[in-house]
DNA sequence: TCCCAGGCTTGGT
DNA sequence: ACCAAGCATGGG
């Protein structure tokens, strides 16, 4: 099916979002844009005479899928106008960088496995990594299964991925959710707090990886993943706190249910 | 050679 | 509750 939405700048630009580190299978070739997530597929452009016009393909049965993905039903306009007239200048030098971020809500079990691969890792190892598992274990588009994943032996699953010792961690939940002893939907509705905790009780998954599980698989925007760059970002940048706690004091009574977003546009901006 | 990368587990205080 | 070492792998 072919769908054709009107989407400012200011409220999505893809470039942005394939390069912001939340997504590991968003492509471009020339002015087409590809997402793979799950089992979905997706193509789109911009309309030449339009810098607002895009046109979407995917098959009819995806198109929920997409709409959900992209989070069209949230509008960033108003986290935007938020930030814009906040006194957070580094917040708001992040936001004229990142203008058009959004946070995609992706397919669960493809999110567990990427972050389970992103601790302790760089972006283009990690994307490197999921795209063997998918070619190796799958048809190349749709991300290998729990079933099939928890058939492989850790000595094969790591042996020519570069997952090293994670391919242990995804070997463990792959079995464990093939056989019916973690269910993936029991992790949906839940409190941040709750969510985290629920995950963190998972081998391999600790504070970073859960922030990361929930915001772009579960889409719980108060997420607020800390990894090295928003360590640096927290010491260099926001120096006027005392400590880490009451940094995050800040951040969650200042801009309440979308703290993900935040996040993400200072994620991208240091890393520029 | 050492350091770092969207860190976590384990075992010591 | 906090801390350090160890953990695979590849790139700079």
């Amino acid at each position: 099916m072919k769908k054709q939405l009107s989407l400012s700048e200011d409220i999505f630009n893809p470039d942005i979002i394939m390069n912001s580190g939340q997504v590991f299978r968003m492509t471009r070739e020339e002015e087409y844009y590809r997402c793979l997530s799950g089992d979905n597929e997706i193509m789109f452009y911009r309309l030449p005479e339009s810098r607002e016009s895009f046109e979407f393909f995917c098959e009819d049965d995806q198109w929920d899928f997409w709409w959900s993905y992209f989070d069209l039903d949230t509008d960033y306009g108003l986290y935007n106008r938020t930030i814009e007239n906040s006194n957070d200048a580094f917040l708001r030098s992040a936001l004229e960088y990142a203008r058009g971020m959004r946070i995609l809500k992706q397919d669960l079990w493809e999110i567990f496995v990427s972050y389970l691969i992103s601790q302790n890792n760089n972006i283009p190892k990690i994307k490197k990594s999921i795209h063997i598992l998918c070619d190796r274990y799958s048809n190349g588009v749709a991300f290998p299964k729990p079933d099939i994943l928890a058939t492989i032996p850790v000595s094969e699953l790591s042996n020519g991925t570069a997952l090293g010792y994670r391919a242990e961690y995804i070997s463990e939940l792959s079995q464990n959710v093939s056989n019916g002893k973690i269910y993936l939907d029991d992790f949906i509705g839940h409190s941040y707090t709750e969510t985290v905790a629920k995950l963190t009780a998972l081998k391999g998954v600790g504070p970073k990886v859960a922030n990361c599980i929930a915001l772009y698989g579960l889409h719980v925007m108060d997420s607020y993943p800390i990894d090295t760059w928003m360590k640096k970002i927290i010491s260099e940048d926001y120096d006027s706190y005392k400590d880490i706690n009451s940094y995050m004091e800040y951040i969650n009574s200042t801009y309440p249910g979308y703290q993900g977003y935040v996040q993400q546009l200072q994620f991208y901006y240091k890393r520029k």
